[in-house]
DNA sequence: TTGTAAGCGTTATCAG
DNA sequence: CTGATAACGCTTACAA
């Protein structure tokens, strides 16, 4: 374990104090081009490296980006995910992740755990916090970005879509398409999955044909072998539903395996409709309808605000919606 | 922004001294339960957390342990994770993690990034570091376990299971059931991938059937449209080929669907099998063998593994085979 | 069992 | 443009 290279060291080295060692690196135009030569120098010739320590402890500020998500499993946030890494890897921010298993308890107190090192902006999913973590968040004194959702009210940024708008597309293009008995496939129940039923609701009750016997959800996490499952009982209570729209990807990979098994065709006896669009979904046979979100676009535009913010420059519109867009695909041809 | 409590207050607020607050916070045996009692109380009353910058600059080490992996949106590694986090949520500990993308460079960089941070701990994805990382995980000063994978030389500790042998394994099982003209589809090809390729060639050469161009591989990453254009590409090829090993189960799922579409029955014209046994794989219709890996427990052991060290306690084995199991179903039932 | 003194590596402040 | 000085909040000696 090679002992630390200091600050001192390095000044040592370059014959000058501390303290301009430390203009140079951070603010290179307040120094001498030569005393930031000779610095720059000594730097790479003792492999000098900051401690980040050391330097939060100074300035009450930490370059940790903190992010709470609700899980890590879930490839919806891990596209975000990927997307504000993509635009902080090369920075001189850390990233930091919570994960509150869709819990508002959890996440409250990791936040708390956050703001406890200061961090230098925090980015949040969603726009469900207790009233508690929402008072954390307003005093964070960083900038803060809620992502995945828009909604009234933001804390700070926010960048995301309406859920209840692509949810309600969704529905129309099942209509379009000639379906008149569609229902409804949902797990987990989380605030973000009862507003795209909402726009499920909202839609068919417009159109005349909403049956609350047609929506079949459960409490329990979503998965594929849920998907079959709802999909099972929905049918054993409302044989004649023609289409379902499904909360996500994997209930409609599980609906579309459970009606083969059932020995319905999609999707002439049955339309299936996902939401995220996910790769699979373009691949699967028949190929799957589905709602595109702009997941990756989501985390990068959120990291970059934050990023503007901090470094002085125009972090532009502090309401970002990033719409959806309904990707028909032969699952929702129609009914034969 | 509320200004934050430092320790001398609640020293003053429990009519103590600094170091005594440090201590029975620390270790709360060393102090006379008495006093221990008021500064409790005091610690409560002001609302006190620790500053973890102060610390780790007293400290000369942090309290964070550093997670490398190659992907965050790939489930493999999001299991991993979530076993980690499932151990290290209620400690003092926090995770932070790093991607490297499959790219040994930014491996060795992220380490840096790390090892300035005086980690408590590490874990990183993988046998296949750069020498130059492999010199920093030597003398990282902290307890370091390779996770995924065994093999020799450890670093320090290792949790994982022998991919050559998991895929052998999946290979003799479609062997047993009657497969003789067995393919193998691989994309990203990284190391793990490789070593599972060598695993499939050792026993289909053991057995005689081993024939390289039933082989169709891709450096591009995998997923379900690139396992049915493998098999698309393979069956072109080499039409008499009867089961395809996939090196996961994105592949195999992918398979499965393009076997549809061109009207193969699996499993009898066509055995699949998949690797990693995923979830959806069971609700598959037919389901999908595949090769289960304990990830969610790989992370758990590793994150125990280095809390034990830090706190202490027997840390077991250095050297942690967890396995691997082929899950046969009903995909590779055998030819007709 | 508790306290004193010193310092961890950096930056803010104010002089020069 | 550069430097001396004093923090930042905590912990490791060592002493009492």
């Amino acid at each position: 374990m090679a002992k630390r290279v200091t600050l001192a060291e390095v000044a040592a080295q370059a014959g000058v104090s501390p303290i301009t060692v430390s203009r140079a690196l951070r603010r290179p135009d307040t120094v001498q081009p030569e005393t930031r030569a000779r610095i720059d120098a000594a730097v790479t010739a003792l492999g000098y490296v900051p401690d980040p320590a050391a330097r939060a402890l100074a300035t009450g500020r930490s370059d940790v980006i903190g992010v709470l998500i609700p899980s890590a499993t879930n490839a919806v946030f891990t596209d975000v995910l990927s997307g504000i890494y993509d635009r902080l890897a090369e920075s001189r921010f850390d990233v930091q992740y919570g994960i509150t298993r869709y819990d508002p308890g959890t996440e409250e107190s990791l936040l708390g755990v956050f703001l406890r090192q200061r961090p230098a902006g925090l980015i949040v999913a969603g726009i469900d916090q207790t009233a508690a973590a929402r008072r954390l968040l307003d005093r964070a004194g960083c900038p803060v970005v809620q992502v995945m959702e828009i909604g009234a009210d933001p804390v700070d940024m926010m960048v995301g879509f309406s859920h209840h708008d692509a949810a309600a597309a969704a529905t129309r293009h099942l209509i379009a398409q000639g379906y008149r008995r569609p229902g409804f496939l949902g797990a987990r129940m989380d605030p973000r999955t009862r507003r795209r039923f909402a726009g499920f609701r909202a839609e068919a009750e417009a159109a005349g044909i909403f049956d609350a016997d047609r929506c079949e959800t459960t409490e329990t996490p979503s998965n594929v072998g849920m998907g079959a499952a709802l999909l099972r009982g929905l049918l054993e209570r409302r044989p004649d539903t023609d289409a379902v729209f499904c909360n996500n990807d994997d209930l409609a990979l599980g609906a579309l395996f459970e009606a083969m098994r059932l020995g319905r065709a999609v999707p002439g006896d049955l339309g299936i409709c996902g939401f995220n669009d996910l790769e699979m979904m373009r691949a699967a046979e028949p190929p799957i309808t589905s709602v595109r979100t702009n997941r990756f676009e989501m985390g990068a535009r959120a990291a970059e605000m934050i990023r503007a913010r901090l470094e002085g420059k125009d972090p532009g519109p502090a309401l970002v919606d990033l719409g959806s867009e309904v990707q028909a695909r032969r699952s929702t041809e129609g009914p034969s």
